[in-house]
DNA sequence: TGTCTATATTGACAGCCATCGATACAAGGC
DNA sequence: GCCTTGTATCGATGGCTGTCAATATAGACA
């Protein structure tokens, strides 16, 4: 298993791109779907140290780590492993196995539209 | 009391202007304090529910909302006012009362400052 | 003063979740 | 085959959190 399914925050489009789930924050109350759909994602996010780990892959040369590359965030191997496996769920890292290790690197359009959400939100009407 | 405290999410600058707690997350990887900082405001909005309410004061005329205005979210009125501290206290929103009515309106430099957090992160190196 | 409406707080409870140790699985070297 | 190393899963547990009903508080208006 190479990495978990990619979650419906993102739709693939027919060109192979993805689009945002949700409109900007500031454009419409969001619908029940709409945030249900965000909030994993924000969720994903709202622990420090999946932030850390985010951050260290994120961080490392080419979007991409070993696990054996990122730094102690003062957890158990387990807890690491459970968190990284929560933040592939979320769509925000992809995984595979290659030779002994396994990388995780960031899959950039989450992020991105998690960015736009949250940038447009800020330029009030 | 108007509104809670700010959060040290945002250093406020001599200039009165606030500067983001932390790096873009592909910078480098966080530190336990950036993490935690981080993380919080991301928590905020890591709940479907709290993001309907933001979304519905960010969308709302004026990036301002009256708790009457906002549309019903389908849980009972100590759980809204639950969740609307819960955006105060991580510095997404702020209250103000004025006569009957207590209005909420977003602090438009927080998400701002989460989005850039998000945006530098998709432009991998 | 009393009453009505709008919002906040309190207290209780159920479900979730971060964490760990123990263990299992995968791959490479012997 | 066996052993070692890297990663994932399992099961248990304590703490956090979202939810509600009940109650409190704040302000407007008689």
């Amino acid at each position: 298993m190479p990495n978990t399914k990619v979650l419906p925050l993102l739709d693939p489009a027919s060109d192979g791109s993805v689009a945002p789930c949700c409109p900007p924050l500031t454009e419409r109350p969001f619908t029940a779907e709409e945030a249900e759909a965000a909030a994993r994602m924000f969720k994903a996010l709202g622990d420090p140290v999946r932030l850390r780990l985010f951050s260290a892959v994120a961080s490392h040369e080419g979007g991409e780590a070993c696990v054996c590359d990122i730094p102690d965030v003062g957890v158990s191997q387990p807890t690491v492993s459970h968190h990284l496996k929560k933040l592939r769920e979320a769509g925000l890292l992809a995984s595979e196995r290659r030779g002994t290790w396994v990388y995780y690197r960031v899959e950039p359009s989450v992020p991105a539209a998690m960015g736009r959400l949250l940038t447009n939100a800020s330029s009030v009407v």
